[in-house]
DNA sequence: ATGAAAGCGCTAACAC
DNA sequence: GTGTTAGCGCTTTCAT
């Protein structure tokens, strides 16, 4: 890495002015061939590669889009068996924020962006957040991901997207997952074809899907005449949570018809800790998920859930983020991407 | 995105220097606690965010590294129904490079390094790669998916990691997987347990892991007293030259004893071949693959394979790349990872 | 067609 | 502790 060649050795080689340099490669026809010829030539030799921060310094633009994501979601938690062989450590893999980044990914490829990659938590001091919203043309990030104020901040320099939640920070832009509907979807079921009535939510009431998960349900419970759920605590990244409050129920012999869960780990979580309390689903209860990753059509049982349109999220986000950066509009929160239910036997079918 | 306030502007707001707003954020304890509370009050209001280019062309990195990939690894190629419901589209998810890619995003986040994606063909001509490896301070790449002139170019820049491929381009460092002992023992495997003889090799040999592979098998065969296999044609992208190779083998009613895929993907396609061409596996000949992907877990019949450590490599890259970067010196090829093998059903197990 | 020169936003000496 | 200033490497008028 002795010396990385610039603009300027370039064009001293070349026997050329910086500025032949840089045409020659922004604007090949504006020089003459045989010019041309020269200047790419010593750039070969010399091994100079343009720097993207210079360009990017000049330009005012990167070409570049940058995700942010939870830290947490991306950890390692051990889980069971089903845990996929495939992985050197623990953790379920893809998860659902993996595939909506596979679709980013996919469209920013197509596109022509590149993608910075980070993650960090939601403290409010200091985050990375911005330290890739400092690199990118637009940021996109997963609602919860980043501090509020933090984005708020960021909106102000460049365009931010946030996904697969409700409600957008001021500035911002979101990308819709119906969770009401879906809820519907999944209630109906539960109590029409189940005939279930004593039917218990469980989930990290701190996550930002939360809430409209649990009204979706509620909603259809009241409209069928029962009480709303109750709602149980448990955190997809830390099973222990789970494991207890599936414990507390056991002994106190308190099993609800169905336990509805915020998301697929959260069930998966909830299937293990029932097999440890020696319990079965769904024979001793129903058991739901929300999300449909791979892991919960593996699980045995399998598991029964609100599939999302992962990878349509993610390209929906870049589509609105390219538009957004070529000066164009979008509405703050598009139209909600519908949600699939999706039988699996852990709901008693 | 009106005006993207600068240091100027937060200086000028909070009445010090461009230089104390710098050292406000970079090193609070130089600056008096009561400026430092109003710099960093003004750069709130203001919504400031700053350039990382600026940054990185004044410090002369970035903090970031970058990971390039093949494009048609990534885009999506039809496949049989197996190929993952879970998905918008048709292709299979996580593939190896999938799963390498998160070890390399897992090490980057442990490290505090951002991670700048990128992809595109092999063609020599402007390639993205240079693109990315313009924007960070080192450049992951799959073997083969970038052209070695170019990458010999950015290695005179910024250091440069090859994966899972042997043989290095100059300048460039590489990890290993030991495909030639794995690939022995699978053909012990073959030749000791299931007594087959008749072996042939299915690949794609412009492919760079094709070479070691196909090496490593021929080995075993001809210290076992028996001929070098024959080379069947097969793009792991292309499900149809691999459909071509089956159709023809069953027509000619020349199915040897064992076919050897250079890949799971392979393995994948002639499985499906088989199928359409009404034979079985491993009744009317055994397969096997190379990776360890997810899908071969899933398939009917599983499949019996060679896993690569894949997220350790991505990890071990990151790693390398991170010595290299602080001025470390690492050998130019690791030792290699071994490979285990996994018994499926496939190979008539 | 090519060159000269003025920034782009930030960091890091070096002064004060 | 804070301000001045000279770059970092490239793009881009504006001349020539």
């Amino acid at each position: 890495m002795a010396k990385r060649p610039t603009v300027y050795d370039v064009a001293e080689d070349a026997g050329v002015s910086i500025a032949t340099v840089s045409f020659a490669f922004a604007k090949p026809e504006k020089v003459r061939a045989e010019t041309l010829r020269t200047v790419l030539a010593s750039a070969a030799r010399l091994g100079y590669v343009p720097s993207a921060n210079a360009r990017g310094l000049a330009k005012g633009h990167t070409r570049a889009l940058g995700l942010y994501s939870f830290d947490y979601l991306r950890k390692n938690t051990p889980q069971e068996a089903l845990a996929s062989p495939d992985r050197d450590d623990g953790r379920l893999f893809p998860l659902y924020a993996d595939v909506i980044q596979r679709g980013v990914e996919l469209e920013c490829l197509d596109q022509g962006y590149a993608l910075m990659l980070g993650a960090g938590s939601s403290a409010p001091n200091r985050a990375p957040v911005v330290d890739v919203a400092g690199r990118v043309d637009g940021l996109i990030t997963f609602v919860g991901a980043a501090h509020p104020d933090l984005l708020q901040q960021v909106a102000r320099r460049i365009p931010v997207i946030q996904l697969g939640g409700e409600a957008a920070t001021a500035g911002t832009h979101t990308v819709l997952v119906d969770g009401t509907s879906a809820m519907h979807q999944l209630a109906d079921h539960l109590l029409t074809v189940h005939g279930y009535r004593d039917i218990a939510f469980v989930g990290d009431a701190s996550r930002p899907e939360f809430r409209q998960r649990l009204a979706g349900l509620t909603q259809r419970l009241v409209e069928a005449g029962l009480a709303a759920p109750p709602v149980l605590p448990g955190r997809p990244d830390i099973n222990e949570v789970t494991t207890q409050t599936i414990r507390r129920l056991v002994e106190c012999d308190e099993l609800p018809d169905a336990l509805v869960c915020s998301t697929d780990q959260e069930a998966l979580a909830v299937l293990d800790a029932l097999r440890s309390a020696g319990k079965r689903a769904p024979e001793d209860v129903a058991v739901t998920g929300f999300d449909g990753i791979l892991a919960g059509r593996l699980s045995e049982p399998t598991l029964t859930t609100l599939r999302q349109p992962m990878e349509t999220v993610g390209r929906t986000a870049v589509q609105l983020m390219t538009t957004l950066i070529d000066g164009g509009s979008v509405p703050e929160q598009g139209a909600g991407l519908e949600c699939t239910l999706t039988i699996g036997h852990s709901c008693g079918c």
